[in-house]
DNA sequence: TCTGGGGTCCTAGGACCC
DNA sequence: TCTGGGGTCCTAGGACCC
């Protein structure tokens, strides 16, 4: 990653900014982020919906990861389980869905297309988020084109976005929850001036600002700091010293000064595929058959990015909830002896690592690898004791590929991923896949 | 009975070396 | 009657994000 830090040594704090004055207005960041994200997914197809108070919940059923505004009004929490809903979406008639990640991703997909079209630099930051980098915007009235890209996302692909702009991101974060908050705003908040900042971050609370989670909101607040205005009001030293380089950059970004550049890298670091069984497991066969699933997973992502990994790491843990119960967790990390993405590769270092580490007499509730020190894909210097004939092992790999993209995912697997699926997870409240083929519908593996 | 999955970055502390 | 002190590398764990 190229992440460019500004320290902000060489900053006058005692103005604290000047990123907005006339003349010298540097860049802008706009933060389009999607309103409540996979709940409008499910609705742009299901016109029916709206109105309606729904619920997305997590791989295997497990908890709340997204809401529309009326599940919200109800008092539903992010992240709770979903049995102990029970009532209240019974008596509330809440439409619930499993997760459906082909069709989260494939309306993603239109969002960034069409956004895209609108900067001369975008950041996809999440699933449902992304940054464009406004600069050469100086003649342009940043309310209205913000309030345009609004009105075209909504047109273009039926889900609702919202905007905020401001000279650096943790600024354009905060402008984006008011944009979200007050209709009157149209969709977009512009943060362009000292005395708009000011108004923000005395109405935003210290524990929704980006980079500020629950421990250091508990800390902060223990020493009367409430909003992100009292926050910028400590001096930078005392907020170095008490949250280090990562506070200190949330405290500069506040206060106007960019510490947090574009990140145009797309390759990722690590890669973790591991899910929740749908019932707990005590063979090891079926254990097995999922690790190897899983590494099979990991394989595909890297081939995907077009990268080779150096370490893969398995891991395996019962349920930590359950506490009447005898508890065991256990990872082995693997230094490969070649880097590779070839699935029958990793998938015999998953298991062999994966011996090691399983035991009898426990509920296992969920398993994974996680493959890391990646690097690009790349003619590799011969290993004298590498018996393995590489080339025609990404040859298969290559033709499994392109099969399984005809033909659907997992037409085309290594044997030890197996067919049983006994550790599969619950998806009982699923929507169609609308978007895409119904061949890719995603009961497993996405 | 039932509590997700996938990432990033930073820091403290130990091992080791000179 | 004595216990050095840096630098560097690695790892585990903690914090954060969506």
């Amino acid at each position: 990653m190229n992440k460019r830090i500004n320290t902000g040594d060489d900053a006058n704090f005692n103005s604290p900014s000047d990123s907005y004055r006339e003349g010298v207005r540097s860049n802008f960041f706009g933060l389009i982020d999607c309103n409540n994200f996979y709940a409008s997914c499910e609705r742009v197809f299901n016109p029916s919906l709206n109105g309606q108070p729904i619920v997305v919940l997590s791989n295997n059923d497990g908890c709340v990861i997204a809401r529309s505004s009326e599940a919200k009004a109800l008092g539903i929490p992010m992240g709770e389980p979903a049995y102990k809903l029970k009532e209240l979406i019974e008596t509330n008639q809440v439409c619930v869905f499993s997760s459906n990640y082909v069709l989260y991703g494939d309306m993603s997909h239109r969002v960034m297309n069409t956004i895209v079209e609108f900067a001369t630099e975008m950041e996809i930051y999440s699933i449902d988020e992304a940054y464009l980098l406004l600069d050469g915007f100086e003649n342009i009235d940043l309310k209205a084109y913000g309030e345009k890209i609004v009105r075209t996302t909504i047109r273009n692909t039926g889900i609702p976005v919202s905007m905020g702009i401001a000279p650096t991101k943790t600024l354009a974060k905060v402008a984006n929850r008011f944009a979200k908050k007050y209709k009157a705003y149209k969709g977009v908040c512009v943060i362009d001036s000292d005395e708009k900042r000011e108004k923000a971050l005395k109405l935003t609370d210290i524990g929704d600002v980006w980079g500020i989670g629950r421990q250091f909101s508990k800390k902060l607040q223990y020493y009367s700091i409430n909003t992100a205005w009292d926050f910028t009001q400590r001096t930078k030293s005392w907020v170095r010293h008490t949250m280090g380089v990562v506070g200190e950059r949330t405290w500069l970004e506040l206060r106007g000064t960019p510490c947090i550049e574009m990140d145009h890298s797309s390759s990722k670091k690590s890669i973790c595929t591991s899910r929740s069984f749908g019932e707990r497991l005590t063979e090891y066969a079926p254990v097995s058959e999922a690790v190897a699933n899983f590494a099979a997973s990991c394989a595909e992502k890297l081939r995907k990015q077009h990268s080779y990994a150096c370490v893969l790491t398995v891991f395996l843990h019962t349920n930590p909830f359950a506490t009447n119960q005898a508890q065991y967790y256990n990872q082995k990390v693997m230094q490969l002896s070649v880097p590779t993405n070839d699935s029958t590769e990793l998938i015999n270092y998953a298991l062999r690592g994966l011996t090691g580490i399983f035991a009898e007499g426990y509920r296992f509730k969920k398993a994974g690898v996680i493959v890391s020190e990646i690097i690009p894909e790349r003619p590799l210097q011969a290993d004298l004791f590498d018996t393995r004939q590489r080339e025609k092992f990404n040859k298969v790999m290559k033709v499994m590929d392109s099969l399984n993209e005809s033909y659907g995912k997992q037409k085309v697997k290594v044997a030890a991923q197996g067919f049983d699926r006994k550790w599969k997870l619950k998806n009982e409240k699923l929507s169609p896949c609308y978007s895409t083929n119904l061949k890719d519908v995603p009961n497993v593996n996405v």
